[in-house]
DNA sequence: GTATCAAATGCAAATGGTTTGCATTTGAGT
DNA sequence: ACTCAAATGCAAACCATTTGCATTTGATAC
């Protein structure tokens, strides 16, 4: 927790029981969460939780950055992550939501060709590639 | 309108004003469009048109291929356009909302190489770029 | 420690995009 | 024209997310 503790810290956001157990609950899953996945992670363990704390408690971590959300084709809720500093794509099970993470980018090169041929200025790009995970592939 | 009513035909699903007119929006945009967009087009043309026809008829039609939907980045609504058959990526505007498609995939490589690399079976990517088109560079 | 005050929270109500129930209309085949 | 499933309009329901407001809490200053 003292990690966490700090990174709220070095934001300049109050450090509360609910941002620090956002903080660990997204760091410790191994795919994507929802606002309601969090707030029923955590609803056994704090008294009094409401799921609007968790709304907003998500949308300041997202705004300095400590997490990320992301959209996924045919989910209509939003997806959060621990934010991750090197730019990365998902691998992500169709079975069981884990996700992995590559670091590898294939992209920026190909954004530049089709940037010059299109007279498009490329700015950001998004790619995940769903599948199955080795233990999903029975 | 015939080519329209040729698809729908094909489809096994009856030609109605709502679906004739919600496939030549679609294949008119040069973007994506959200199911409010085409009821904002064609409610002055089409009297006692309601939302829900909209939204039902691009559930049938999405349903037999004729359109398909995507969820944008930071973008809560369903986009939507006219299928296509050739696999695509697509260079999106965020000024304009233009959409540009792109038939080349630098994606298939990678994810053979990601695939046996991460034991992971990937059966489908999506890919999309954001930036600014020519016009909006200014 | 205690006082202070903005920031964070709980709860209930409001929102906004989407879906559904139901009575009525319409398209396609006979 | 006749029939019947499918499509539609309208209103109400739904569900994820946001917001208003009274109360609590964390950080800083004494
Ligand atoms: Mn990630
Ligand atoms: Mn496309
Ligand atoms: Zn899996
Ligand atoms: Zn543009």
């Amino acid at each position: 927790m003292k990690t966490y503790k700090r990174w709220l810290q070095n934001a300049n956001l109050k450090v509360t029981p609910a941002r620090l157990n956002i903080l660990y609950t997204l760091d410790h899953a191994n795919g994507f969460l929802t606002a309601e996945d969090i707030y029923n992670e955590l609803k056994p363990t704090i008294e009094h939780l409401s799921l609007s704390t968790i709304y907003r408690s998500l949308e300041q971590l997202e705004k300095v950055h400590l997490i990320e959300s992301v959209s996924l084709e045919n989910k209509k809720e939003a997806q959060y992550e621990l934010a991750h500093s090197k730019h990365a794509h998902h691998l992500i099970c169709l079975t069981c939501g884990k996700v992995i993470h590559i670091h590898d980018c294939p992209i920026h090169d190909f954004a530049k060709a089709v940037s010059s041929q299109h007279h498009f200025k490329v700015t950001s790009h998004t790619l995940d590639l769903y599948g199955y995970c080795e233990a999903c592939q029975t």
